[in-house]
DNA sequence: CGCGATTTGTGCACGACTTCACAAGCGCAT
DNA sequence: ATGCGCTTGTGAAGTCGTGCACAAATCGCG
């Protein structure tokens, strides 16, 4: 959603590789390895793309597109074999390893991350706690052990972490995303309400709660001012008249 | 990111209307919103495209059609208007009024978020909180009484909430979506990692910190086995070969 | 008052992603 | 063994979004 990953250019190699997956399809591999567990969990042993695409929320073509740059191994009249599928996601996500992942800012938010089960239980572990604040130092958090932001450095060389989340605030981000790159992360997970400027190897994600309600207000505001009274409140300043509409959204 | 918002179709109308705004569009607004407030607060009164953007973190060009869809109103040669485009952009999204939001789930990323101190800045407010655990039922966050999750229905139908959160374990979102629907509510941001059905008259944006991570550790995946030894790891059940690049990620 | 420097607004071409539609392949019943 | 029904995999067309390049418009200055 954020930044960089225009699709490169492809390489001529007699191995057979993977195609460049489409950042789109990257985007929505995530979604079909959760949908594929829980399949798991319920027993079933092989699933239709019609079934996968249904508890993914996507549309099966979009689907069998996406597994076949994979070189999906469904079988035809059949369906996917789920523990293969799931292996097969989970490798090309790179989660046959288990990543260490460092978090910087342990106010509010960065506690919630911190105590996240759902990362220890898809892949990662936090590895390392930083905070600027020495009151915060010291403090245990989900078994880990608060350090302050001046030992960055020497923690994420040591321990060779290469993700890091940023939960401080807006005008720590850029600093501490500036250190993190030098002691060699190469992917950030921005919580910060702000665009970091990094090096174009690096990764930035960027996760904002206020923008994604600011989206839906956008989506609130012209629901109800399709029904409302249309024209009568149109502003001398020529302040944007709203859009009169005549439909409702399209269906999923 | 997530679900439905295909555009619709034009719809004739005498009046001047603003045209049907890209998703894509909608989806950087807020950012501009906020990189406006960040320019008015160092004390430029205009600014240029190329400015702007960069404070955004997009191209110049992407910025100028953006915001030729709100029936711009630049000057040439010179710039934007700050606190115009501000209101303008503010007006869009349907933020020159207060949203009242209700949030469902008050653990562990429930109480960050009802701590957020960026949704009350932004237009916003927390209006109610509610969960299923009686053990936190009376407790407050951020001068909010948590409720119990059995008086949902009354309390956002009385105070007309059409905006609501849901940070509930993955079990309860639907059940929980089923009622904020029954009551009213027309937007749901879900942090649950599960897709919810909902009406289609209804929207719904996901966040998943996993999902995020997941994405971003595809890519350390892409960079170290492009630097790594390329073809011997390819295992007999064709478990995926890795794309062997020779180049950079394509700059920003 | 006109000219040049500057910046917006936008038509157009390109690339990416999605949807459609169908041939190819697989299992099963007969 | 053979045919039938079902589901995958994929070319092709359509849609959406982006980047480019330039004409149009505005300001400041001589």
């Amino acid at each position: 959603m954020s930044q960089q990953h225009g699709n490169r250019p492809a390489f001529p190699t007699d191995v057979p590789a993977l195609p460049e997956l489409p950042d789109a399809t990257v985007g929505r591999l995530p979604e079909y390895l959760r949908a594929l567990h829980a399949i798991a969990d319920a027993g079933d042993g092989v699933v239709s793309s019609e079934e996968l695409a249904a508890v993914a929320g996507v549309t099966s073509a979009k689907l069998r597109k996406d597994l076949s740059y994979l070189r999906s191994n469904g079988t035809r009249g059949v369906g996917y074999d789920v523990t293969q599928l799931i292996e097969k996601i989970e490798y090309v996500l790179g989660l046959h390893r288990h990543r260490a992942v460092a978090l910087v800012g342990v106010g509010n938010l960065g506690h919630a991350l911190a105590g996240y089960v759902g990362f220890g239980s898809r892949g990662f572990h936090i590895a390392a706690l930083f905070d600027a604040d020495p009151k915060r130092v010291g403090e245990q958090v989900n078994g880990v052990c608060v350090q302050h932001v001046g030992d960055l450095a020497e923690v994420v060389a040591r321990e060779e972490i290469s993700i890091a989340v940023i939960a401080t605030p807006m005008h720590a981000a850029q600093p501490v995303a500036d250190e993190l790159v030098a002691c060699g992360v190469t992917s950030i997970l921005n919580f910060a309400p702000c665009v970091l400027s990094v090096p174009e190897n690096v990764d930035v994600r960027k996760v904002d709660l206020a923008i994604e309600l600011q989206i839906l207000s956008f989506h609130e505001h012209r629901k109800s001012s399709a029904t409302a009274l249309p024209a009568a409140l149109a502003s001398d300043a020529a302040l944007g008249r709203d859009a009169v509409l005549g439909q409702e959204a399209v269906g999923s």
